[in-house]
DNA sequence: CGAGGAGGCTTACGGTGTAAGCCTTACGAC
DNA sequence: GTCGTAAGGCTTACACCGTAAGCCTCCTCG
């Protein structure tokens, strides 16, 4: 860079905390978050890794600032919807809660390694929070008390980020992988076989595998179809919410 | 132990995988999850870390067997609970079903770390299956389709276990740490405090943080009072899932 | 009694985060 | 121009992690 900088700016380096963090996301992207490691950080950059320690105060806070760098991709991304009329009638709250948190979600699905790291925080990322910060927004214009959206907030917990741990995922969210997809359907199949051998034992579960039959997935991860499941789940939130908020009318 | 083991046991040593997963979760309650090596609990053990390896295949599997453990005792809470009787109304599945998953979350409860270890497992644990199979049964009972049955676990997610992931406990889970408690409630002091810095870019969050007032905890962990938002949002769950059951009646 | 293996121990390797210290370079003040 | 300062690289070294390999000593069973 050969334009003048600015006040108490770095001298010298083209390498900046925020290129760091910029490279800490594609290498997670690319090769899962166990692979993020400083000495691999480095060689991406092509620098040693005691270097990176200029940029970051230590590994705690180069994830802190990786979660920050998708939260502001959160934020832009629901910047770009389409901003509610100022005469929107007070019940589209409700959709524009539902699009901004599917907003969000498209981001974490582009790193499927965010939501892991997001959880392993215990500083929280500014972006985070005025992406917090519009969500209650929304539901104060729908006429809820700030209990109602203190509960509501709670009650979406991860949710509202666009992501729920799902339990029992037979592979996925790992590692990069970046495979055929036939390792993770084997191992779902593996753990159905699994299942349908104790049969005797999990009796309505393994009808219930029976019935609902997992077969037809194709569009995400192994098992179900998980954007199905989390609109499901979300929108029986939302629904709650929704009815709390009329009871909370006089 | 003297007395004559069973037909093809292990011979002499008082050494056993039970032994090892016990020790292992009373470690990781004492000390946290960080405190959980290989060393650290063959020395809690007295005997060398590669020992350990006669027990448990690798450090995966260990935790793959912790994980048993703490899911045998939510099975065991749960039996503990009485019996819904045959001639229980069909609603009885929704306080029940409330039952047995606060049940379970006192489990978690005595456990903090074991939700993290939960949700890093790949392969799954039969404990947990059998404590699913019997979540599923409940519904079943209340009338429940399969398909509603089965979006209503992925619904529930990892609440069906007794937890769900709070985004922003300012400290917490991490390490046992077993302190007075005033080095959480100074962090949450210290997120506070930040928040309110920037009031002007948060109007929401800093309002409702001033009217909900998160002053008198005194029950769990820091911020809010986990155990009440824990019910808030299962009950919303519950409720959401009876109504699409009256609907799927015909 | 002798073979075999279960279950300890020791040693050693590669990988992790990171503390400490050295060397160069660019900048600002004189 | 010169010189002190410090930003930002690099090198070395340490403690700790999971674990592979191999040794030894019993106990058990044929």
């Amino acid at each position: 860079m050969t334009s003048p900088r600015a006040a108490g700016t770095a001298p010298r380096s083209a390498l900046t905390r925020a290129r760091v963090l910029e490279s800490a996301v594609t290498l997670a992207d690319r090769d899962g978050l166990g692979a993020l490691t400083m000495r691999s950080l480095a060689r991406e950059l092509g620098i040693e890794a005691m270097s990176l320690y200029h940029h970051v105060a230590n590994k705690e806070d180069l994830l802190d600032g990786v979660v920050d760098v998708v939260a502001a991709e959160i934020q832009d991304a629901v910047g770009r919807l389409e901003a509610l009329p100022d005469d929107a009638p007070e019940s589209s709250w409700k959709p524009a809660l539902r699009r901004q948190i599917l907003a969000a979600r498209t981001v974490l699905l582009r790193h499927p390694w965010a939501s892991t790291v997001l959880e392993s925080r215990k500083s929280f990322s500014l972006h985070v929070v005025r992406y917090y910060d519009s969500l209650i927004g929304l539901m104060r214009r729908g006429g809820f008390s700030y209990d109602l959206v203190h509960h509501a907030m709670h009650a979406l917990g991860s949710r509202a980020l666009g992501f729920s741990q799902e339990l029992f995922e037979p592979d996925g969210a790992t590692a990069g992988s970046a495979g055929d997809g036939s390792a993770e359907e084997g191992a779902a199949d593996a753990a159905t076989a699994l299942l349908l051998q104790m049969a005797d034992e999990l009796p309505h579960m393994v009808e219930m595998l029976a019935e609902v039959g997992h077969q037809d997935t194709g569009s995400t991860l192994g098992w179900c179809d998980d954007q199905t499941e989390f609109e499901f789940g979300l929108d029986l939130i939302l629904d709650g919410l929704e009815r709390l908020a009329e009871r909370e009318k006089p």
